[in-house]
RNA sequence: GGAGAGAUGGCUGAGUUGGUCGAAGGCGCUCGCCUGGAAAGCGAGUAGACGGGGCAAAACCUCGUCUCGUGGGUUCGAAUCCCACUCUCUCCGCCA
């Protein structure tokens, strides 16, 4: 959400924003309203002040029976248009929320101006993808002929878009989700939290996912919870209507979480493999940040994701998401994309973005610069560090061997009690 | 699921025969005095949001409105009375 008085004095730039976004929010409506608004209030608050001032006449002096009753029944009939007016006033903010909910975060001056993921800008890339001397398999049918990934009876237990694991492949998303825990909270100075999966609708606004992307996420029937699309909604809603000491900045958190997702709009799109799945599991990095340190530490945020993938040895570049492909929340972006032989191109693996005041507003999260300072909005980031499922896929491809066979990276043997590889059994 | 208790400012904790209560006291914090420095002690200050005015202005000053879990109601007037909801705690039952 923006500052509504940023908003009425900067008109010219959230109109840019919405544009640059394609975001479909009715901006004079608001400022139209937010005039009426104002000036209703005015009439209102002038009304109850009258109000309370003859509210203490009565109940300071007592004799005068006559004067007393006339003032009560003056004052009867101001609180009723008091009501009429706080009605008005509250039809008002309805629907002026509504709007300011639907307003895009105002992209950095650094985010190139585009339309599309065509017009995103590579920032740098890491590896070499590999060469084969023979025809690279999808990471399905590798995970299938090891015995390690089963989508049929995925399909049979829940349905499309759902993996089972099995064996070694359980093993896996297990080892690469401890791996990435255990390098983020002991190199890179994060705080582990396993949060709820299941959030309340507070929580989904307080991030950016609701009202606006309402049908990507599922809902309990009955009852006011949804599940999760990312960590990132509870570890961000952590410290929701709190004040933090500036001491305490900056706060860094990761999170592991099984993340779900609706995919409503992708029917036809990466129907096979892991890719794109009503659940998978992510570990999330989340950062608590004062405002002058969100742009320094989404490099760092940045760099810790890529850490993974190099410690990983997976082949990646770093793009930098122009205007339109920016998203709703985030004022800056960048996508790691990591090498897909089968596919023979890179795919999203890991998503970093620095949203600025954005959510802390929406989700009232403050800090106080000072010591009797006015507590201001802090700065929230996150990003992924990284997502498991594609993390699989990529390492089945990139370390796929002709018989078969998949190569573990040195990183992960550890977690298999020294194996070097996966083989059929 | 059954029975009971409670939700007040950064924390703790008064206030429940409705009327200068946005709210005593304590802790914490900030500033000042004291000290070679610190502790102790003493003095002052210390909730948030919104709107109007001042200011080039975030800050800041000033006037006003709202907020004592949330939403409604009664009343001239509610932290205080009534209703609904949410959450927390205790006991019982059930369960991993």
């Amino acid at each position: 959400m923006l500052d509504l008085k940023f908003v009425r004095e900067n008109p010219q730039i959230v109109k840019e924003a919405i544009a640059l976004k394609s975001e479909p929010a009715d901006l004079d409506r608001l400022l139209e309203l937010d005039r009426e608004r104002r000036r209703l209030l005015q009439k209102t608050e002038e009304l109850k002040q009258l109000r309370n001032r003859v509210s203490r006449e009565i109940g300071r002096a007592g004799t005068d029976q006559a004067a007393v009753q006339q003032k009560k029944e003056e004052m009867r009939r101001v609180s009723t248009r008091i009501k009429e007016f706080d009605d008005g006033l509250r039809r008002f903010d309805e629907e002026m929320e509504e709007i300011a909910l639907r307003l895009p975060n105002i992209p950095d001056p650094a985010v190139p101006p585009g339309k599309d993921e065509a017009d995103n800008k590579e920032i740098r890339a890491w590896g070499t993808p590999p060469e084969f001397s023979f025809t690279p398999q999808p990471h399905w049918d590798l995970g299938e002929a090891l015995g390690i990934l089963d989508f049929p009876r995925a399909g049979k237990i829940a349905g499309s878009r759902f993996a089972l694991y099995c064996g070694d492949g359980a093993r896996l998303e297990r080892a690469l989700i401890n791996f990435m825990l255990d390098l983020h909270t002991g190199e890179h100075g994060y705080r582990e939290i396993f949060p709820p999966f299941l959030v309340n609708s507070g929580s989904m606004t307080g991030t950016g996912q609701l009202p606006k992307f309402a049908e990507d996420a599922f809902k309990i029937e009955g009852a006011d919870y949804y599940l999760i699309p990312t960590a990132e909604v509870p570890v961000t809603n952590l410290h929701r209507d709190e004040i933090l000491d500036a001491a305490q900045l900056p706060l860094r958190y990761v999170a592991y979480s099984a993340c779900f997702r609706s995919e409503a709009g992708a029917h036809g799109r990466d129907t096979r493999g892991l890719i794109r799945q009503h659940q998978f599991n992510k570990v999330e990095l989340v950062k608590f940040v004062a405002p002058e340190e969100s742009s320094q530490e989404l490099e760092s945020l940045t760099a810790d994701a890529e850490k993974v993938l190099q410690l990983l040895g997976l082949p990646y570049r770093v793009m930098l998401m122009c205007s339109g492909d920016l998203g709703f929340a985030a004022a800056k972006k960048y996508d790691l994309e990591v090498w897909l032989p089968s596919a023979g191109t890179y795919r999203e693996i890991s998503s970093c973005s620095n949203f600025t005041d954005f959510q802390a507003r929406r989700a009232g999260i403050r800090y106080r610069p000072a010591p009797g300072q006015k507590a201001q909005f802090l700065h929230t980031l996150n990003g992924s560090g990284v997502a498991i499922g594609r993390t699989v896929a990529a390492i089945l491809e990139n370390y796929q061997q002709e018989d078969g066979s998949v190569i573990l990276p040195e990183v992960l043997r550890p977690y298999f009690g020294g194996r070097d590889r996966l083989t059929a059994p």
